[in-house]
DNA sequence: TACATTGTTCCGTC
DNA sequence: CGACGGAACAATGT
């Protein structure tokens, strides 16, 4: 049973796009200001048009109007909150009926006016979403394609499949009983058709724990988390005991039980 | 202080 | 030399 969020994982996204419909649906953009020069929006690309439609995949947000796109990315602390008055690390504002502001502290998000066709090639440069397009093993299997490296890396690839980070990787591994470092070529059809339902499985339980009302809340903000693994240095496996391993694999902390997932 | 975190970019290696 | 994988990067609170 998971409950709180960490970083803005795919659930995170469909609730921040969910948000954004409920806010901003088929209303004129009354005002657009932005608050960091980072960021390359163009009000007047925007204003005064109506956004008809909020896609997501993986992690990326477009909003769709007649003449041009904005995209939205949350990165690592972004989150959007209705309202916002004075609080701090507000980098856009989007004002249609009611004021929501883009709020990030680490400013790893991004948002970016766009063309259709830049926004279209920005989206079809991701691989399938992981939650809406659930793969089968075959095609999961394909798209992670061959050699030595490790499935973490690939799992973790946006053009592969969009939607992974490091946790869900993590948590999706245990569930399957699959080593993270396994390379892909000598993971075998069961291995495959294991991690299918495993990634599902997270991706619900954590849409499943948000409350699409309250306002995302991250770890370092003194959010209650509960993972199978992640986090678990050292502590004892939930499901034979034996003392959970972490290393770091490209690049972030990896976490698994070297008995239900043995290197193949 | 070093570390944690994401996705992209760069560079060394095979 | 192409492919690949690790490191660096940006930012800031703990």
């Amino acid at each position: 049973m998971l409950a709180g969020q960490t970083m803005p994982e795919l659930p995170e996204v469909e609730a921040a796009r969910q948000k954004l419909e409920r806010w901003t649906l088929d209303q004129p953009i009354h005002a657009l200001e932005v608050l960091d020069d980072k960021l390359a929006v163009d009000p007047a690309r925007l204003v005064g048009q109506r956004i008809t439609r909020w896609e997501r995949r993986g992690k990326a947000l477009v909003a769709r109007l007649p003449d041009s796109a904005l995209f939205l990315h949350l990165g690592m602390t972004g989150k959007l909150v209705r309202d916002p008055g004075e609080r701090p690390y507000q980098r856009l504002r989007l004002t249609c009926n009611q004021m929501v502001a883009f709020i990030d502290p680490r400013r790893f998000g991004d948002a970016r006016t766009l063309s259709h066709a830049e926004a279209d090639a920005l989206l079809a440069a991701l691989g399938p979403d992981a939650r809406d397009n659930p793969l089968d093993a075959a095609a999961l299997k394909a798209a992670m394609g061959r050699g030595k490296t490790p499935l973490k890396t690939r799992l973790l690839e946006q053009q592969r499949l969009a939607g992974l980070g490091n946790i869900a990787v993590i948590e999706a591994c245990y569930r399957a009983n699959v080593h993270p470092h396994a390379p892909v070529d000598r993971l075998d059809d069961a291995a495959w058709t294991r991690l299918v339902p495993a990634i599902q499985a997270h991706l619900e339980a954590t849409l499943a724990a948000i409350d699409p009302d309250a306002e995302l809340t991250y770890l370092s903000e003194g959010a209650p988390s509960e993972f199978l693994v992640y986090g678990h240095e050292d502590a004892p496996c939930e499901r034979c005991g034996t003392r959970i391993v972490r290393e770091v694999l490209a690049g972030r902390p990896t976490f698994w039980c070297t008995q239900c997932q043995p290197l193949p």
